[in-house]
DNA sequence: TTGTAGTGTGAGATAAACTCACGCAGTTTG
DNA sequence: CAAACTGCGTGAGTTTATCTCACACTACAA
């Protein structure tokens, strides 16, 4: 039926390629190495019998040949591109997206960040649920989760978000009564209930003795972002969290003496080659947010 | 560039299945078995979250949203088409291929035939040379050639064409001169130079005593076809290298004792994945030829 | 009822694709 | 002007994708 169709991944190699007038650049832009690039380009070539490229020393030339024929395999790309893109939107198939994310990430960012993705995406439901329980996705019917974990999770597909970038912070108002930094043991230190460890271990770090018996629990984070705004006491707390509240002053860093933790965020998805689209969509959206933060 | 591009492969057992609304015939179009054509099909519904086809029993059904996507997508997949076959048809790019066959083959069939490859196929230049040696495309520079063999040759990609299905035939009146296959010992027999234990091979497989004396050897089978013709004797000669002149009454099979000799015939062609279009082309012209004969 | 045709699927084999590590040559830099 | 850098090519080896095989299942036909 298609007695000419080349091999076509072949042909996305070489259209990436082509608009980049790169290998290396094209590489990036399909997530393999050049040589990877390089290997598919020559395969097509050598079943065209055409060259598509003069490779001159450090930069590539496409073949007057190459021209008109990257026209035609462009509007063919374009064209599934569209149609695709046209299936999935179909009001009748929305598709709906289960997510499941630690709660001060959802309270402190994905909330108010979602809605940029439902207004250029309205045709996927997202379902979003917290939870900090371990990910199993042979047991939990969700297409992305997001965790923390001291290692690397195993068993589904994985994408790490950040490392945990602990910072102290309080209300201006407390921080005119810290000089020093030993002054924090005459403060409250709000504390991260399943974390107990957090201040001993940031205090064992810099060196420092912690002497107050002066603690307040909390479950998470944004509720300890929230008492550190009431002025309620000093607490550690990713400094992603506390981005809005740093911005507008209601939070300050008193001291520069914050650390990586041990803990970094991954974002999980089901072992599934290729992502779903909608998966692929949602990632595509969510990991630039991260790109200031890796 | 081209965020909703799904896996391609996928797509064209996708297009195959949709056109022939069957699994099965699609995997003969695309020389897989149904099963792989079944799981590339499931990998594109699951990337699309959208159900392609559904399955009835013993049939296929296109979904309504499938319709309109496999428009869109044939007429994607023939833009790649139409687009590489103007590619290669670009009369600055003539490409040579160069064939190396049998001498019988070449003179009784190929020659006669290759004329409806040029016409169909103008753009490439044919290079036609005479061989019977052992292929290394390491050393020869051919890009398709035909042999026989006994055995399955290695160390290139290989087709068999045809088992070779030898017949016993003479002119007419040589015919008239025989009324049982005894008689063939009152004959001159032809004898394959290169193939000198063909008769006795012959006589065996029959269980029948040659008894004859008077031979004529000769280095081709077209050479045997012509001196048959000429009432020089009677001849064994591959079915196929005579059906001409069995069509038109030069040459007849006085009896139907024929028998399938040890030998076939091989289209071979260097290692190569997927095979160049010039010689993919040729391929695919040739091979229709010895359908009815395999 | 049995045979047949078409599809689904798990396990294992095969083939395609990719990475890695290095080589090479022309630029840029210090 | 050497040294570092950038971008491409490539062989060996690994990983991933794809295919085959063999069997299961289910109508429908004979």
């Amino acid at each position: 039926m298609y007695p000419n169709l080349p091999p076509l991944n072949a042909m996305r190699a070489f259209e990436s390629a082509a608009r980049n007038v790169s290998f290396t650049l094209a590489a990036k832009e399909l997530f393999v190495t050049h040589g990877a690039v390089s290997k598919q380009v020559k395969i097509l070539e050598q079943y065209l019998g055409v060259s598509l490229f003069i490779r001159q020393h450090r930069k590539l030339v496409l073949t007057e040949e190459a021209k008109p024929y990257l026209l035609k395999v462009q509007n063919a790309l374009q064209t599934i591109n569209s149609a695709t893109q046209e299936l999935i939107s179909q009001p009748q198939l929305a598709q709906r997206i289960a997510i499941n994310v630690l709660p001060s990430l959802t309270i402190s960012w994905l909330i108010p960040s979602l809605e940029s993705f439902k207004l250029s995406n309205p045709n996927l439901f997202v379902d979003l649920s917290i939870g900090d329980f371990t990910i199993d996705f042979t047991q939990h019917q969700y297409d992305v989760a997001i965790r923390s974990a001291k290692t690397r999770p195993q068993g589904c597909n994985v994408i790490k978000l950040m490392d945990e970038d602990l910072c102290l912070v309080c209300s201006p108002q407390l921080a005119k009564q810290m000089i020093s930094l030993h002054d924090i043991n005459n403060m409250t230190l709000l504390e991260h209930t399943s974390r107990p460890g957090l201040w001993r271990y940031w205090a064992d770090d810099i060196g420092m003795e912690l002497t107050t018996d002066s603690k307040f629990g909390m479950e998470h984070f944004y509720m300890l972002s929230q008492a550190a705004v009431s002025s309620m006491g000093v607490a550690l707390i990713p400094r992603f969290f506390v981005n809005q509240q740093l911005a507008d002053g209601s939070l300050v860093v008193p001291f520069s003496a914050g650390f990586v933790s041990p803990y970094s965020y991954y974002l999980l998805t089901p072992t599934a080659s290729p992502l779903p689209l909608k998966v692929q969509t949602f990632v595509d959206w969510l990991l630039p947010l991260f790109a200031p933060y890796r």
